[in-house]
DNA sequence: GAAATTATATTTGCATACACTTCGCGCGCT
DNA sequence: AGCGCGCGAAGTGTATGCAAATATAATTTC
């Protein structure tokens, strides 16, 4: 057995919901954490060994993966083999951008909420923020909490006005996003300083309730966040290669005549 | 049998592909198209049965229609049995406000583009904007036509400047607004002047390369178009009763003893 | 010894089978 | 006549089996 490269009980699991859900939300996890790296095959019969299931729920979970672009197609041309896609400078580009435009939308609408509710929400969120500011300051830092507290942290204002659609799309971007998180939260010269500077500005435009602020504090928040997670993950060398590389001994193979 | 409601082979069949993604591109083109009605109930032995092929590669493409919002969990709180989402004001609402600040994050990107390929791209753009209006003008007018022109629109000048992730989330939201576009387009009290009228404005500010007043007319655009679609479509009884209806005679029952 | 060819192992695609949950309906009971 | 009660029926969730596709190893041929 060549990987023991993940461990299906190691993190959360969550026991309720379908074998394709549960399964999904667990490989996503690891893939998100880093536990499987990018560019790893993932073979169905495996998945389906080591979380104790058939290929039929873990087939549904790897064509969710697909479709939200953890998993990438790689090789045969009919078939579809599928590898953990990489990371790349050009996808932080991208995702950070389209996360930076749908909160942005999102956030405009503020302006349409009453006065105390924004005032309720822009507390909370100071309080997200000074506990994320406590938690970056913390050595060793928590990356597991770091993660938790920006997620939610975004997380929080977008419930506020988003709707069923949007919060679909926001669902499945956000985890992308994590992954690159995940690895800029784990490196220790991370800053979090400008971060959570730029929080403040959206925070006080929340407050005010100036929808074109706000939307123009987050945008701008998420294009400065694309820099910093760039310049961090340029550094490290990225992108295995793919191929179906070390297949585990085949053992014998033919009798001997 | 209740329902011929829908008929595999009518539309368009890509014969290529796996079953899974074939059902899908099908089942979403019939439902885009109102040839399933919102509400109608999907069951996976019909489905199965209709396109002759067995219930697991339907089960993928119902799990990914539903995933992107095309179809909805009914009824059982343990079972998903789904239906045709409904058509709504407030879908239109949302999705319109996300494709807008979509396209519009994408087309900012115009202004880093070589002039020479600005201005190419503004002539073919200005090449469809004038089959639309012909289209549009026409009497019977040909809802399909119209469609596919303002399908490719749009398509076109995102394709210039998005990457893979954006068309992807793209690609899956497009259909989404074309279930409306589509029922927008057989009224024939449906207006095609304003739009088209926006889109010149688009297409000057690509031609100019600026950016900002690109997204800007992009935005508007869909702005606008979200409440022209809203006027049209309020004026339709919408939203069936979805809910286990007309259940087939159930035939006999039991054997009398 | 290199290239072509055959054999074998992996792995996906799809179908079928079965279990289990939920819902509806008739039947008996009062 | 009303009201549980339980028996199917309908439908989904999951496992398993088999065939086709393809990569890799073995073998032959020049």
């Amino acid at each position: 057995m060549t990987s023991s490269a993940y461990d299906a009980s190691s993190i959360d699991s969550p026991v309720h919901g379908t074998l394709p859900e549960r399964t999904y939300q667990q490989l996503r996890s690891l893939i998100v954490r880093g536990r499987i790296a990018p560019g790893a095959r993932i073979v169905e019969d495996e998945v389906a060994l080591r979380f104790g299931i058939s290929r039929t729920p873990v087939r549904e979970a790897l064509a969710r993966l697909m479709q939200e672009g953890y998993l990438t197609p790689i090789a045969g041309n009919r078939r579809t083999e599928a590898a953990v896609a990489p990371l790349s400078a050009r996808s932080v580009q991208e995702l950070w951008g389209m996360i930076g435009a749908l909160e942005g939308h999102a956030v405009r609408a503020i302006s349409k909420l009453p006065a105390v509710q924004r005032e309720t929400l822009a507390s909370e969120l100071e309080q997200l923020n000074r506990e994320l500011r406590r938690a970056s300051a913390a050595r060793p830092r928590d990356p597991d909490r770091l993660f938790e507290l920006q997620a939610v942290f975004h997380q929080r204002f977008v419930n506020e006005t988003a709707g069923h659609h949007l919060l679909g799309v926001y669902a499945s971007l956000r985890p992308q996003v994590q992954r690159y998180e995940w690895v800029y939260g784990t490196r220790l010269d991370a800053e979090y300083e400008p971060s959570t500077n730029e929080h403040l500005r959206i925070i006080a435009a929340i407050r005010s309730g100036d929808g074109l602020k706000a939307r123009e504090a987050v945008e701008t928040h998420w294009e400065h966040a694309a820099v910093r997670t760039i310049t961090i993950i340029e550094g490290i060398n990225l992108a295995p290669k793919p191929r179906r590389t070390e297949r585990q001994k085949p053992v014998p193979r033919r009798r001997p005549r």
